[in-house]
DNA sequence: AATCGTGTGTGACTTTGTCACCGACAGCGC
DNA sequence: GCGCTGTCGGTGACAAAGTCACACACGATT
């Protein structure tokens, strides 16, 4: 017997599909953008299966400082939920719908009987979990060692996708970067000089992707 | 048929525990300290077991600067290893042996082979896996968000483990935090000049460990 | 003793995080 | 239109920390 909750997981790899699951004890979901869902010591309610909208988890320090940490999005495994399953611990990090978000909730007790008696269940985790793990430890690598101009580049490039026009504000990219306003306005500043982008109340227009491209491959 | 190497991860979450593995085809591994058991770009040979000994995995900046990512010891999981044997892919850190390794190495085959058909395996290492990426994610937060004198005092009380005196120079140091030597100089100064540490070439002694603590704790 | 490699201290400079303040703009009610 | 208010963005000033360069101390070797 296979739940179809495998096929959303194994939908991960292929690539960003949106979910189905009709696993009998899941519950309904439907989270409006903005919406806190889940804190540093929440305890972890179930599984959560995205169908559309995307999460973004964050750190943030003593200091007020915040830091994104990834996003999740349909077909994707929300680390965090996932070792608070696993562990039986509570969230360590913070979770707020970043678009409307609607999916579905598995249980943890479903999802610890899925674990214990779905092997297939299992192995579409493994890869999922592996997956946005890689993703995570590049991450890391980001913010540890890039320079601020650098992660900039790529934060740009990452929220523009396909488009030209990054809709999001100073402070959205601080916590992109783990910097700080002051430092982005400064460093928006000399890309504007540079001819690179424009800006606009809000948004930023893409003008040179080769030079943004160029400066997020050359690490830093 | 449940393998030993599940016992070894079981193990995992008890505690430290020497490992035993006879996987028929698993292979006796044995480096001696400082030996480079895998750089970036390197294939995944297979999923090692350590049964003594510490693998340090650290990833390097094209600019040189290069920060420890995790500690893997006997009875831990190797996040880098695991990554790359369920997404097939290369290594994407460093992984140098702190102090003599010896253990075993799964062979890649028989490491999936396992994961297709030892649920027991796979449960073992579901735990394994999400205890090691907490460890990780209390790691991004301490780079991302701790300031220097608070990532020092971390590192050196994390080094000392119950002993007094710390064996390790501004470089380890360096890297432990994702610092550069000379403001470790200047910040080990400024602790020495406070009381808390003493200062020999190529060690440090630790004579208030309750102020250093309390530094640790506080966050920043 | 001379030499070399490593470890450490320090000054100078740059980058970046932090704080504070001000002006610009949009939405809103009047 | 007018003023109020909240958000956004620019900038100066300062502090923390990364970077570079150089000097010195120590130990081992020759």
């Amino acid at each position: 017997m296979q739940s179809t909750v495998v096929q959303c997981l194994a939908a991960a790899h292929t690539d960003a599909m949106p979910l189905e699951t009709s696993k009998p004890a899941s519950i309904p979901l439907h989270y409006p953008a903005g919406t806190v869902l889940f804190r540093p010591g929440d305890a972890c309610a179930g599984f959560v299966v995205i169908r559309s909208g995307a999460i973004r988890v964050s750190l943030t320090g003593v200091n007020g400082r915040e830091i994104t940490l990834y996003r999740v999005t349909a077909g994707e495994v929300c680390l965090q939920t996932f070792r608070c399953l696993i562990e039986g611990r509570d969230y360590g990090a913070e979770g707020i719908a970043e678009s409307d978000v609607i999916g579905e909730i598995v249980p943890a007790a479903v999802f610890q009987a899925c674990l214990a008696n779905d092997c297939a269940f299992r192995n579409a985790l493994f890869l999922a979990v592996a997956h946005r793990f890689a993703d995570f430890e590049a991450r890391v690598e980001d913010i540890a060692l890039a320079s601020l101009e650098v992660r900039l580049a790529r934060a740009l490039l990452n929220l523009a996708g396909p488009r030209t026009v990054v809709a999001a504000t100073h402070e959205t990219l601080a916590h992109e970067t783990g910097s700080g306003r002051a430092a982005i306005s400064r460093q928006l500043g000399h890309m504007v000089r540079m001819g690179w982008i424009e800006q606009a109340r809000g948004s930023i227009t893409l003008n040179d992707r080769a030079a943004l491209q160029s400066l997020a491959k050359g690490d830093g």
